[in-house]
DNA sequence: ACAATATAGTAAGCTAGCTTATTATATGCC
DNA sequence: GGCATATAATAAGCTAGCTTACTATATTGT
């Protein structure tokens, strides 16, 4: 079995991950944003104001990958980094209104990407993969991180 | 729906992509080896004295970045270049003696991961997740690069 | 009070992917 | 034969992730 040394599970996966990410960005490239980047817009529209550290969790990523988004975004002004007033270490960060509709229409992007991904496949089928694939998110945050990362207690 | 904005498909492929990196590489750190670099031994193992132009085709990543991992790979020894006697353009990459018994153990090791990810997901649900990433591959390969990428014309 | 430890953010430097541009060699056409 | 075009590999420089190390500020223990 497998001759393909896995190349049905483990490497199909990371290809699935660099094709969608490839496919978003291309589509996305005159708006001057990448999708790790609508992300960081996308997960502040959810919850504005945030610090860094709480971003970074809830995002799953460490402090300096966020970082350097941030980086970029505040540049083009897209959002903006303010001092904690309670914590001089911390940041707190802070969507700019141009943000708004434009993480509307990236997420409209999204959903034409996902429906081109999921072209000639049953929704029960759509619906099976996605459980599972969240069940094995959640085992590799088991192994790799300690008990859990998804759950964050909003600062 | 979908208050998670997708959170649901795109980004947690991209999640599980990088989690399975991450947690192949640091069981793997001893070695010095990462899995994209196990990937080019496997690879040649299935096809040693191949053009790189080949071998990255297959692999389906552009010729620059095999390039990088054979540069590395090259330093340590696993593999080797020889120009190619009909093509002074190209080159050929072949696999060193010693690389073989690492293949071996990566593989191993690739598979205790995927056993990790798998944990607690019926066999029947992983193989229709597997089917239907393998055409969500499909998909993005035809709406990416045109009509197709997986099969190559072996040199 | 102050010393030791912990935490928020960043810097430096790595892998791994990409696009675009360069160089050397092949190939095809006239 | 010789010029135009195509191709194999690489170079330069970008995003996006990581680890490890540093700085400034908080917190905690005695």
């Amino acid at each position: 079995m497998n001759k393909n040394f896995d190349k049905s599970f483990g490497f199909a996966i990371h290809d699935v991950a660099r094709l969608l990410r490839l496919s978003f960005d291309r589509q996305a490239a005159n708006t001057g944003l990448t999708r790790a980047q609508w992300s960081v817009l996308a997960h502040l529209h959810r919850g504005n104001g945030v610090q860094q550290k709480t971003l970074a969790k809830v995002m799953d990523i460490t402090p300096i990958t966020l970082a350097r988004h941030l980086d970029r975004l505040e540049v083009d002004a897209w959002i903006e980094r303010r001092d904690d007033p309670e914590d001089r270490r911390a940041k707190r960060v802070f969507l700019n209104p141009k943000a708004s509709p434009m993480i509307e229409m990236l997420s409209t992007l999204g959903q034409s990407v996902r429906a081109q991904a999921m072209t000639g496949i049953s929704s029960a089928d759509e619906e099976l993969f996605t459980r599972v694939l969240l069940q094995i998110r959640a085992n590799l945050c088991v192994a790799n991180n300690g008990p859990d990362t998804t759950k964050s207690s909003e600062n």
